[in-house]
RNA sequence: CGGGGAUUGGCGCAGUUGGCUAGCGCGCGCCGUUUGGGACGGUGAGGCCCCGGGUUCGAGUCCCGGAUCCCCGACCA
């Protein structure tokens, strides 16, 4: 991509009514513009980059035989009646309503579409266990919006929910999903400031589990087993003395955000809905559940929130828009179009910027976009590219094609 | 939802006791000179001063009401 022809540029100034980290690199570079409170467009940069997270989250949850569907961000009242949460959860739905004076909401979260969508196809044990996901955009009324990417109205969610017979077929499916989890975050970047998080379980289950990720940004506090690395959430600290898991008893408190949340519905919804199976002798019974969920815009905030400097973002190689931003520093464009020739035929996605503007100002927004090595062809790299990956000060002057090989 | 702050070209800001043609920096257009860490000179375009009332000869500025945004807190299956 040639970054003359990129759509939107970066800003020397931050609007001042955005002060997180995550909001502020993130609008200077062009990756997203605010509309408002909460509520934000993914330009081109932004847009790739949340493909590539999505891209990520797709691959790991197929592999535990996730299959992909998307459900309506419209959904109809009565659905809502019949689990109660119109009236529960009234201060976060967005209602509306048509000119038949019809009610609707947003959705929030989609176990009311899910369940009466599945009831259709599930009749008997034969039919189970089962799991179905999406990415959709999830409304919800926050009474405070803030810090970017972190806290919206509205944002992109991967929301997957698993069927079941019995429970002992939940708890593999669970731990299958635990594990595809791990692998997300850490592919993503985020593996060693990620913490598997005891959380409170509400009505059916002892604990759900939560991904949390230690950022100062954070609105949670965990705290961090020193033997084993598993956390728990505040919200339960007092009733959890020691680690559930190795029963350890010195912590870290910390800040983190929660970019992921894996939960136990057991039959909670399946009742409301009379979401039933019939078992080998024909009786009848209810279907369990469980729930799984990223905040992949949230997820994109934090990357910002942890991978940035006091110049820019700093973008792990899975998740950066491009691998490479070639730089031209040369009052010609002949080496550095050559350059981009051939990255492109060896298949990288490179930014060029093939822009006419000063050096400095070339440089630094290269600092400020964030893509993992930035190639520099000038007057001083003597037919070979200046090479430097975006978080090291070093530079290396190699010849195209051993650069090439370095990648391949 | 409580408390605090803010709203003036695309962005960041100034605007005096109410006064004359609303300024500055960045960005943008054109001309020229420049190119290794946000270049320089010249020149030009761009304004619903958040919205609605009011006071006044006169309101960006004062008064009343409202909206939106930010921060702190409460809330966050």
């Amino acid at each position: 991509m040639k970054q003359s022809q990129l759509f939107t540029k970066t800003l020397k100034n931050v609007p001042k009514d955005e002060t997180s980290i995550n909001a502020q690199y993130l609008i200077r570079a062009g990756y997203i513009d605010k509309l408002m409170a909460g509520v934000y467009s993914f330009l081109p940069l932004g847009r790739i980059v949340m493909k590539k997270i999505e891209d990520i989250v797709r691959e790991e949850i197929n592999e535990i035989d996730g299959q992909e569907i998307l459900m309506p961000a419209l959904h109809p009242k009565s659905n809502w009646q019949k689990t109660g949460r119109w009236d529960e959860m009234d201060d976060i739905l967005y209602k509306l309503e048509d000119t038949s004076d019809r009610q609707f909401t947003l959705g929030p979260t989609h176990e009311e579409i899910v369940v009466p969508l599945v009831q259709q196809y599930i009749s008997s044990y034969k039919d189970l266990p089962f799991a179905v996901y999406q990415f959709q955009t999830k409304f919800r009324k926050e009474l405070r919006p803030k810090a970017g990417l972190l806290r919206g109205r509205e944002f992109l969610m991967k929301d997957l929910y698993s069927f079941h017979t019995n429970e002992t077929d939940l708890n593999d499916y669970y731990e299958k999903a635990m594990e595809a989890y791990s692998k997300i975050f850490s592919r993503v970047g985020l593996r060693d400031v990620t913490h598997l998080t005891y959380a409170s379980g509400g009505a059916f289950s002892k604990y759900s589990h939560e991904y949390q990720a230690v950022s100062e940004s954070g609105e949670d506090i965990i705290y961090v087993c020193q033997n084993c690395q598993l956390a728990i959430n505040k919200e339960i600290k007092d009733e959890t003395p020691s680690c559930p898991e190795c029963k350890g008893n010195e912590f870290q408190e910390e800040s983190a955000i929660e970019v992921g949340n894996i939960f136990k519905l057991q039959t909670k919804y399946s009742e409301p809905f009379g979401l039933h199976y019939d078992d080998d002798m024909s009786k009848s019974h209810d279907v369990i559940m469980g729930c799984y969920g990223i905040g992949l815009s949230r997820l994109m905030g934090t990357i910002v929130e942890i991978y940035h400097d006091e110049k820019g973002i700093a973008w792990p190689e899975e998740v950066a828009p491009f691998k490479f931003h070639l730089i031209n520093l040369n009052n010609n464009s002949v080496q550095s179009d050559e350059v981009y020739d051939s990255l492109q035929k060896a298949g990288f996605a490179v930014l060029y910027d093939d822009r006419e503007l000063s050096a400095g100002k070339k440089l630094q927004d290269a600092d400020l976009i964030g893509l993992p090595y930035r190639l520099v062809v000038g007057s001083k790299s003597d037919g070979k590219v200046e090479y430097k990956p975006r978080s090291s000060d070093e530079v290396e002057l190699l010849p195209l094609n051993e650069m090439i090989k370095k990648h391949a």
